[in-house]
DNA sequence: CTGAAAGCGCTAACAT
DNA sequence: ATGTTAGCGCTTTCAG
């Protein structure tokens, strides 16, 4: 048997054309059902396995979805997995590419899904270099690679693509304005500055989103209430035992620490050291871990997983339609607080 | 200007043949400096894409590696970014399947690759379903796509594929007889069970490799020395405050975190309670995360950066030969101790 | 219901 | 150095 089987040697097998052989082996009804299953026992027997390429160069269509990321950063887990699960219910095979953080292999990744005549592209960018971005977004849309692009600010209305807003800033306001409706104002910040990995740039930008969070808020944010650690450290240990060697009166009032995993091991320690959260002070999280602390923890959620789901619904209504343009350009995903007990009222002084 | 520009378009536009502009696309020398630059500006301005699907078809390789993965565990992270970095240098695109632990969603996905003709696959398969994977590795073999399955057990000498031997159950004894160097034989397991991730399965089947390393060991796991904490809690925190309500003589002498941050979570704890490490207990992390503690931490390093160093290589090497069966089939990738100032003699009793 | 023929965009011999 | 021709494997009219 040859190596590579085609519907040519199967319709010599059967004694029959290879059109037929195409049209039994997609199902078709014009087929008759007894020749069909004939048609489709020899294609098992004989290792038949389509070959995409020849069938997608001949319809137009590969029924594939690409999908760039910058890592594999849990902040993407859900989304994908909903961007998953809807793909493939509705025929399509998600491909990834990840671009660590490069914008060189970013932009190649993206040549390589054009190249391959991709249906659809979702697109979360590494950073908002609006002239790199607006580059690719004319190269995709000249090339009508249906786009949608998320985690997107909200100055990007000249580009073509589809966009899933999520305003970080904003993002990072909710939980400011709500440690304020309890009336904080004296809040520090618990950042990790992961040093080793390949975000030093995203730490900083967030870092940067913080500071402007916080202004926009109309809240001061001394460079003493700023707690950074290094990821290979116990932020939220230290950050406790600190705080339990100084004077309460000195404390913040709230802690608003840069992810989940952070607060929660800040909340964990409080409890260790015997200070009480949130009588005696306040902790928000923020992104990423829903199921930290089971619930228990007060955090903004960025919703990732609708996110995802508005994205690849986005792509497929546009891949499926003959009009596009009918549709919304940018739907904006709204992050929100997620209750839990660890936000209360300040301690009164 | 068309929408979707060819060889032959440019071909009309600048009064020359398909064939050449091909070559000169590829940058064949047989075509003349100046012709070339003539070609080249014009793809430019015409926003020239090449299809890769006809491309493919017609010279019979894609240049796309596939690789398959589980989940976006920071486990692959190390090794994925080798097979980018070498990948690409290589000249060929990286495209990503995941399939969150799910066989149906696997096998399809490895039907995808070889239906659009990948020119080989990196495959760290989900689970050690014995039957399954032979039969996959059966169907990657007939369409004889070069495959490299890494983080397999040793008893797979039956497969076609290529393989990274990764002993998970050994690495664990590597650990167990550091300790057991330095004279401990009462060792303690902190485990954490992540219950709402889908990675339910793949936590009780290292929990029970910790088992059958223990005996292959000739140590005894006591049920009350296995700490078992749910990925919503601080099991290092916890663990160090439970035994800090313990007689320092009922301790054990050792703790085998299951992963570095556990580990590193542990030793900060005891820090903080006033427990020395290692003089009065010693603790080893396994796994994940190289930078966690800033190389203080004893571990078990899985070396995954070289696991996916010598997959690509393997695959290369495998893709650009003739004869790949002159390759050796498996090849191991050691676990070692990376020593820390965790570990030390356990306490004189 | 099945067969014949053209073509998707590109490559690879072979000619010129 | 450039042009001609014949596919790659499949889909898709259009005939029968």
């Amino acid at each position: 048997m040859p190596r590579k089987i085609t519907i040519h040697q199967i319709a010599k097998e059967v004694g029959l054309n290879a059109s037929t052989v195409s049209l039994a082996l997609r199902g078709d009804p014009k087929v008759r059902e007894k020749t069909r299953d004939r048609i489709l026992e020899a294609a098992k027997r004989m290792n038949y396995e389509p070959n995409n390429l020849a069938r997608s160069l001949s319809n137009g269509r590969t029924r594939i979805i690409g999908v760039m990321l910058s890592d594999m950063s849990r902040f993407y887990e859900e989304s994908l997995e909903a961007v998953f699960t809807l793909g493939e219910a509705a025929g399509f095979t998600i491909s990834v590419r990840f671009c660590s953080w490069d914008q060189a292999r970013e932009k190649a990744g993206l040549h390589s899904f054009v190249s391959n005549r991709i249906d659809g592209i979702i697109w979360g960018p590494t950073d908002y270099n609006t002239a790199e971005i607006a580059e690719m977004d004319a190269l995709l849309h000249k090339f009508e690679v249906p786009t949608v692009m998320y985690g997107l600010p909200d100055d990007t209305q000249s580009l073509h693509c589809y966009q899933i807003g999520l305003d970080m800033q904003k993002s990072i306001q909710v939980g400011l304005a709500h440690l304020k409706s309890y009336g904080h104002t004296d809040i520090a910040l618990l950042a990790a500055t992961e040093v080793q990995g390949m975000f030093g740039r995203m730490y900083r930008r967030r870092m940067a989103m913080f500071r402007d969070a916080f202004i926009a808020e109309g809240l001061h944010l001394d460079d003493r209430r700023i707690f950074e650690v290094g990821d290979d450290n116990c932020g939220g240990l230290d950050l406790a035992l600190k705080l339990s060697q100084m004077e309460r009166s000195q404390w913040p009032t709230a802690i608003f620490a840069a992810d989940d995993l952070l607060a929660r091991e800040l909340v964990k320690s409080f409890k260790t050291l015997g200070v009480r959260v949130p009588e005696e002070i306040s902790v928000i999280g923020y992104d990423v871990f829903p199921w930290a602390m089971g619930g228990q923890l007060c955090s903004v959620n960025l919703n990732t997983k609708e996110i995802g789901e508005k994205a690849i619904q986005m792509l497929l209504k546009c891949i499926n339609s003959e009009h596009p343009q009918q549709f919304d350009q940018r739907v904006e995903v709204l992050p929100q607080i997620r209750l839990g007990t660890t936000c209360g009222r300040p301690r009164s002084r």
